[in-house]
DNA sequence: TTTATATTGTTAGTATTAGGACTACTATAG
DNA sequence: CTATAGTAGTCCTAATACTAACAATATAAA
């Protein structure tokens, strides 16, 4: 109804729930990004992200790879090179559609897989175990909203 | 209980949780960064959070903005450098302690926040008013939970 | 078929981003 | 007062991160 100014822009409403949001963003991503350094895999939080992306597949266009992280085919492509100078990754040509690469774990990408994947995740769970049942799945349930607001 | 193993890590409970923050994160930043890109102002998303924090201040101190919009100390300075480079703020001593520095904004930057702050939360406001008041106040809370668990 | 449109991935350019080493300065313990 | 520890910012390096432009391919419309 009034105006939004200079000066009462930032006690709109739904200022406090962006002020969250963004804390339990970066809350979360600096444990996770902790984790990984601690953990002595030599893997960046974007490269971590790719490799547990892959695991229990077998193989993926960058597309959806970036689609499924949130990272940008730009950015990607430089990730994906990183991880094949590694021999963590390797591309594959698709027969039938020119356009596309495939990107699978190597042998070597499996075991990095099989040994960080579950480590991590553990690394993980010591601190979402702290969250109820019902706050979790009240914290899906709103986070999934907040993302369709954006759709 | 049972063992974590490569199979089962993505079963676990929270893992949801996890894709959740992440989607409605990126799914806000990417809104966000999109507002600032079409609005002409020439403001990244670091230099505008810099600018809307000093907003209505007389200054801030490099770790008072850093802790405030979670841009660490080494990234920030450049980001301060671009943002003098432009003439939107200045750096000045503090006296009593050598080791500070206050941001300010500039005549100018000041200019720019009040152009650009408002019609940034217009710009917010238009989507977070799909979210009812109750389940923006869920929300609220929820996510103070999750940020506490990694506090 | 042929033109127009859309998709996929790479490249280029600029701006974060994090962490760690380093400097300068402050505060505190002894 | 002095040795030690802590704090604030800057600089450096490597790795994202984004958009836009591009090339190669695929698909749809005519």
């Amino acid at each position: 109804m009034t105006e939004i100014t200079a000066e009462n822009a930032g006690s709109q409403d739904f200022v406090p729930l962006v002020r969250e949001l963004l804390n339990a963003y970066h809350a979360f991503a600096s444990y996770d990004a902790n984790g990984l350094r601690l953990s002595g895999s030599d893997l960046t939080v974007a490269q971590a992200n790719v490799i547990f992306t892959l695991g229990n597949t077998d193989g993926m266009t960058c597309k959806d790879i970036g689609d499924w992280t949130h990272i940008t085919k730009g950015t990607l492509t430089g990730v994906i090179d990183r991880l094949e100078n590694k021999g963590l990754v390797e591309r594959w040509a698709v027969e039938g559609d020119g356009r596309k690469t495939i990107i699978a774990l190597t042998r070597q990408g499996e075991k990095v897989f099989k040994k960080e994947f579950p480590r991590h995740v553990s690394y993980l769970k010591e601190r979402f175990e702290q969250l109820g049942a019902r706050d979790r799945d009240q914290a899906v349930r709103l986070l999934q909203k907040i993302q369709q607001i954006f759709v």
